[in-house]
DNA sequence: GGTTAGCCG
């Protein structure tokens, strides 16, 4: 086919360099006498050398939990955590949750007898509420913190702080890339200063694997595409066609981009040869439903190439067997937080080298296999070395709580490894001061400050759930906060079916608004559906989520009752009319408690008005305003699509409760 | 007027 021959910008081949290093066993060795030297070693490895599953065996071996001690490994997946840990668990001969365990939000399989314990990096973090010292552990991995993610982040920062309080922990952190300097450097101490006697070189010490993939042949454009979709169509047919057996990965940004692309390989299978080898366009993203998502793990029919076309998601968390060639797009969408109007978006971004290099791996997992960037040489060499962290593009008001009630005081100068912008923790300090949690002195108040840090809600849901005994509707916000935390997750979506969705959500409509709506799913998912899947399915609801639903709720009265707060189920007529007002009503004063801040007025032509009146919000398309008329309503998340702004999860208010319930925030604004 | 990169407590 002439079309594939002529690609307008050709692709040259980069020769791979295969690194010299030592095999995780060959560094055993090694390995253990760093860290009993060091307080701090830094890793380098990729995924696939062993180092998650290899170092906390050895350490287990070497004697470092004798003293009834724990090694702690952290992950950023929950998917991880359970994975390694099974592999881990059978690698020692051991039943799992035994000498080795793993925890996360809903499960904790570990026991008295665990020594390895792997968890996720936000876990770990609300354990340090409860023990600030980590005194149960001799020794805590971080692992892939070269993700930068928000919780590794901050793990490290706090457990610089530690180890200056506890001489005997030790603290491993591995990445996969080579800014291994970086943490080093953000460890030690300063020149000319000791910590335990111990100077900046006899600090830490970085220590590399070799990775236990396959090489990889990585090619780049000859010159820049502006459209990396058709370019992605193209080479996948180009590569049909000239290369030998093996499935295709293809990274794009979003679904949308995923949706053309197999559009487009579909409509070319046809105008392959008769009998010759055809190719199978599958998506992968998360919004997919489970069951969909399952065909990329299916080896494909005889005479069947497969064409994976996903998200980042299988850049590191899903690993698909029989990938031999990747083709990146060189982008990924990343989230933008705008501190002045509090606005999320999603960006398309470049990738970073470390990215890249991740992606181009998942073509080397059994055997060597080939890379197709693109974009051009010096646009990868151009690209930012690791991804931006996660803390200076994010909403900070549920870190500077979590900070604040471990004692950390100055959140400007906290010792960071990357600062936020100081406007990110302006505006935290600022909402968190309107919403009580602090007063003004920057303190955590007490008990509604601690309180909200304490629970696992952001900070506005928290407000609102922890006003609810004072409306007298403590019931019904457990099961709203529950809810929420879905975000937008209780109705399935799939393209094709959104008619029977819209009508389903009908059923469970009131005028109030989306949250009443969402009690009302809870609440007959629970008497009606008797927490069935069947009843989901015929309801257009998620399962999974209605699930998680469940448990979120029941953790969220479990801390409540810890902290004193009963949830009372009143009967019959009191439930109507306690205090003289409706339930509904209450509960929609008791959400302006929390939310007052994200308050806007419906407009003649549909859209919606902030209070100050500058920016032009849309209901989402999936909240029932979308099609209905409001005048004031308060909103659970902003976001931004394509230009326009949508708001979602949406209740009705009045506008005299905002300067009822937050006379100060909203005293400037009045005059 | 028409939707959601990914992950965590």
């Amino acid at each position: 086919m002439a079309e594939e021959e002529d690609l307008e910008t050709p692709l040259i081949a980069e020769l791979y360099k295969p690194p010299a290093l030592l095999s995780i066993a060959q560094l055993k060795g090694p390995l253990l006498y760093a860290i009993e030297t060091y307080p701090v070693t830094i890793i380098v490895g990729e995924t696939g050398s062993g180092k998650t599953t290899q170092i906390p065996q050895f350490l287990y071996r070497a004697g470092w939990t004798s003293d009834g001690s724990q090694i702690a490994v952290t992950q950023p997946r929950r998917i991880a955590a359970t994975s390694v840990s099974a592999r881990v668990a059978e690698e020692l001969g051991c039943q799992l949750g035994q000498e080795v365990g793993y925890s996360i939000r809903f499960e904790d399989v570990t026991s008295a007898k665990t020594k390895i314990k792997f968890l996720t990096d936000g876990l770990l973090l609300r354990e340090m509420l409860v023990d600030p010292l980590l005194k149960r552990y001799s020794v805590v991995m971080i692992d892939e913190v070269h993700e930068r993610g928000l919780s590794s982040d901050v793990l490290l920062s706090l457990l610089k702080k530690v180890l200056r309080a506890r001489k005997d922990l030790r603290v491993v952190v591995s990445s996969a890339t080579l800014d291994a300097e970086k943490f080093l450097g953000f460890f030690a101490p300063d020149d000319g200063e000791t910590v335990h006697g111990k100077s900046r070189e006899e600090y830490g010490c970085i220590i590399s694997i070799e990775g236990r993939t396959h090489p990889v042949d990585t090619f780049y454009l000859s010159s820049a595409t502006n459209n990396y979709v058709d370019c992605a169509v193209d080479t996948v047919m180009d590569i049909h066609a000239n290369e030998p057996d093996g499935d295709i990965l293809v990274f794009l940004t979003g679904r949308e981009e995923i949706d053309d692309a197999i559009d487009m390989i579909a409509d070319r299978i046809v105008d392959l040869a008769p009998g010759s080898k055809t190719l199978q366009p599958l998506p992968l993203y998360a919004g997919l439903p489970t069951d969909q998502q399952m065909y990329v793990f299916q080896p494909a029919a005889e005479n069947t190439r497969k064409v994976i076309i996903a998200t980042n998601i299988a850049e590191a968390s899903v690993t698909i067997e029989g990938i031999v060639t990747v083709v990146d797009c060189g982008y990924v969408k990343l989230r933008a937080y705008n501190p002045v109007l509090g606005i999320e978006r999603l960006n398309v971004t470049p990738i970073s080298k470390a990215s890249a290099t991740q992606r181009a791996g998942r073509a080397g997992r059994t055997k060597p296999g080939k890379c197709y960037r693109l974009y051009t040489e010096s646009a990868f060499e151009a690209l930012e070395p690791a991804t931006f962290p996660e803390i200076q593009r994010s909403n900070l008001a549920p870190v500077v709580l979590q900070l604040l009630n471990l004692g950390i005081t100055n959140l400007i100068r906290f010792d960071y490894l990357s600062a936020p912008p100081s406007k990110l923790v302006v505006r935290a300090l600022d909402l968190l001061f309107s919403l009580g949690a602090l007063d003004i002195h920057g303190r955590l108040t007490k008990p509604l400050g601690t309180r909200m840090a304490e629970l696992p809600l952001e900070p506005m849901l928290a407000k609102a759930l922890l006003n609810a005994p004072t409306f007298g509707c403590l019931s019904e916000m457990l099961t709203i906060a529950a809810m929420m935390t879905l975000q937008g997750t209780a109705f399935v979506s799939h393209s094709g079916n959104q008619k029977m969705m819209e009508k389903a959500r009908r059923k469970f409509a009131v005028k109030e608004g989306d949250q009443i709506t969402l009690f009302n799913v809870y609440q007959s998912f629970m008497m009606i559906g008797q927490q069935s899947s069947q009843w989901c399915q015929q309801n257009s609801l998620n399962f999974k989520a209605m699930q998680k639903a469940v448990s979120v709720r029941k953790q969220l009265r479990n801390y409540l009752e810890r902290m004193g707060i009963q949830e009372l189920v009143l009967s019959g007529s009191d439930v109507m009319r306690a205090g003289g007002m409706e339930m509904t009503e209450r509960v929609q004063r008791c959400l302006t408690t929390g939310f007052f801040a994200q308050a806007a007025r419906m407009q003649s032509d549909g859209s919606f008005k902030t209070v100050g009146g500058e920016t032009t919000l849309w209901a989402h398309p999936s909240s029932m305003f979308f099609h209905r008329k409001a005048d004031w309503v308060i909103y659970h998340e902003i976001l931004e699509t394509k230009g326009k702004i949508y708001i979602r999860d949406l209740t009705m208010i009045e506008m005299d409760w905002l300067t009822e319930y937050a006379p100060e925030y909203y005293k400037v604004k009045q005059r």
